[in-house]
DNA sequence: TACATATTTGTAATGATTACAAATATATAA
DNA sequence: TTATATATTTGTAATCATTACAAATATGTA
């Protein structure tokens, strides 16, 4: 947990216990949590734990560089620990979320960089749906 | 609207008023309008229109592909009457969405493609972020 | 220790979306 | 055409994710 503390820090992100359990269930369960998730995971251990804190932190990682939002799914956001470059794939019928890392990824955030002048990409989100291996029988 | 209703029939939606009236609207603002936003062009001229029937129809459209859902925006649903293979751009600041018709995106496609075996993919959205041309000044 | 500030908590409000049953329109069969 | 079955639309009520907000708690500083 020190480590996520440090981790913390480093963004500029005051490591309160709350906070430090968030991130650290973020990094340890690549699951692409929904805020539900998350509060259902830590709140046995942390009974005093509200979803309004973990509603505001996950916000805060956000805006500090140290969490992804994903929209891939209209019914409720999700949240990725990993912030490297990569693309996700969710699945039409179970709902799995499975990371993906082509190698030629940056190359997906170059095609507009490439192609427009005044406007300032940020962040690039790429999303691919349709049937995962188990659900393609 | 005689076209909108062959369009709407080769893809097997019976053409009632209310979907034309829909489709029509998706085709002609390619603002990538939310339910709401869609609700209200429309109440005026047709004032017995439910907002219902909108989320209804919009669903309907974008299962009989001839409308697609982003969720770019985690507050609401936008829905574009474009089907073509494009990439959206949403300012952070004033919240606009630019269409984006880089010429190599088929290649976003194919990375994916490409690098998985069982998985079928059926759709790929490509979502930028940032500032656009007037908010970057 | 005392005080100022930051964080967390719980509840209430908001707002998008869905469920559902009644009403209306459309298609079909006699 | 008329009667009947089916599909569509409508309006209201419920659901569910998210946010607002103010009180409570914790933390940092003098």
């Amino acid at each position: 947990m020190i480590e996520v503390e440090k981790y913390l820090a480093e963004h500029n992100v005051k490591p309160s216990v709350q906070r430090c359990s968030i991130m650290q269930y973020l990094l340890t369960h690549k699951t692409h949590p929904t805020v539900d998730e998350v509060y259902l995971a830590l709140h046995p251990q942390m009974p005093t734990l509200s979803k309004t804190t973990v509603y505001n932190t996950l916000k805060l990682l956000v805006e500090s560089g140290l969490a992804l939002q994903l929209n891939i799914d209209a019914e409720s956001v999700r949240f990725d620990g990993d912030t490297s470059n990569h693309a996700h794939f969710c699945c039409n019928k179970c709902g799995c979320i499975i990371d993906f890392f082509p190698k030629d990824i940056s190359a997906i955030n170059n095609v507009c960089i490439n192609h427009l002048g005044g406007i300032k990409i940020d962040e690039t989100q790429v999303y691919y749906k349709g049937l995962c291996e188990k659900c393609n029988e």
